[in-house]
DNA sequence: CTCCTGATGTCAGTGACTGTCATCAGTCTA
DNA sequence: TAGACTGATGACAGTCACTGACATCAGGAG
């Protein structure tokens, strides 16, 4: 449909607020508009003032443009894991690289919350969230394998780690009045030693 | 996996074999033929015998045909949640349930490889799987639920229970001449509460 | 000035998925 | 047994996500 392509692409030498960051605002506004599945890629491309096809030059597909931030986040939680000091078990290390990771979400909890109600609100998009977690932990494990943690070792705490987050955040997100993000994260972290210190000796 | 709900719609009015299992029998066939993303709706259809729009009566979608067996699994999950004895702790209630089903994944081995290695080479397959994962542990955190055990703990035993299932099952594919699935997840159960044993006091 | 590069537009095509209506075989009822 | 009913399927058209191929166009390097 011949978008007026305003071509305010250069303004001086520079780019202008590049495509990508056009597109991915374009396309969160119309997700919490309408509804991401009522949104067609070809209405983010014309309100971002491009083209569908280049939409899908800078995103895989279209859920993709909604974990924009993942890769920032796998690496605060790497960093976070290899920067915790040596006495620390493998656990604490984790419990320290999702606090850190909490706090750094909650800079910005309105946006934070927006997109969860977006994720939530639609199944496809709920599997893309699993997955990138899922990677999240794959790479937790790998730095704690680089701190000398041997593989089951490892997963297991990386796992945990992420399973442990995730518990945190919907109670965080369901709870409006809740702030304290990393709170909620150590609270839950403290309640699975006490789940597990719980059990029966046989 | 594949043929477990025959459902012989009129005793004997008789349907033919019927649609699901032809169709899910094709596409099972094809997947590991040409692989999932090569084959098409269509071929599935044509090689059952049926129509393209057929297949989608059948399954929401391409995926979902791999993921026949997840309402068994879940239910044989939760019965054996409910099922274990009343002194049980919450992590041996999923332990004994894991177990259970490790054991009836052991009845079809090459079955389940198989399935494994389709659903492995196939990013989005992987998702699908995820997000099957975590319904069956959101399920065993019912059944918990419904043994009197409250939420938090309920859900971190069950996403605990499902993160070791995941070890130990990626642990039994990669090794084939290891046959016992259930002792895969005994050990990496044993493995986990070594690892939270093991935490510093502080 | 010209070549090269990188980002974009354009266009045609594939294939997953959906809505709708017709059909057809068994079943139930009168 | 005729006729209405039901449930599964076929036929068909349509939308939309996504891809490949090629043209274009601006700026930078030479």
């Amino acid at each position: 449909m011949t978008v007026t392509v305003i071509a305010y692409h250069r303004a001086m030498g520079r780019w202008e607020p590049d495509a990508r960051g056009r597109l991915a605002k374009a396309a969160m506004g119309l997700y919490a508009e309408q509804g991401f599945e009522q949104t067609t890629v070809a209405e983010i491309a014309a309100r971002a003032g491009l083209t569908e096809r280049t939409f899908f030059r800078h995103f895989a597909d279209k859920r993709e443009v909604l974990f924009y931030g993942t890769e920032m986040l796998r690496d605060l939680l790497t960093r976070a894991v290899a920067d915790a000091p040596p006495s620390a078990t493998a656990l604490d290390a984790v419990g320290a690289a999702f606090e850190a990771a909490c706090a750094t979400m909650q800079e910005n909890p309105e946006r934070v919350r927006l997109r969860d109600a977006i994720v939530a609100a639609n199944a496809d998009l709920r599997e893309r969230e699993l997955i990138k977690l899922a990677a999240l932990g794959a790479a937790v494990a790998g730095a704690l394998r680089d701190r000398g943690i041997p593989d089951p070792a490892a997963s297991l705490a990386a796992e945990t780690g992420v399973a442990v987050f995730k518990i945190a955040f919907a109670r965080w997100v369901s709870e409006p009045g809740q702030p304290d993000l990393p709170g909620a994260f150590r609270e839950s972290m403290a309640e699975l030693k006490g789940v597990l210190a719980d059990r029966a000796p046989a």
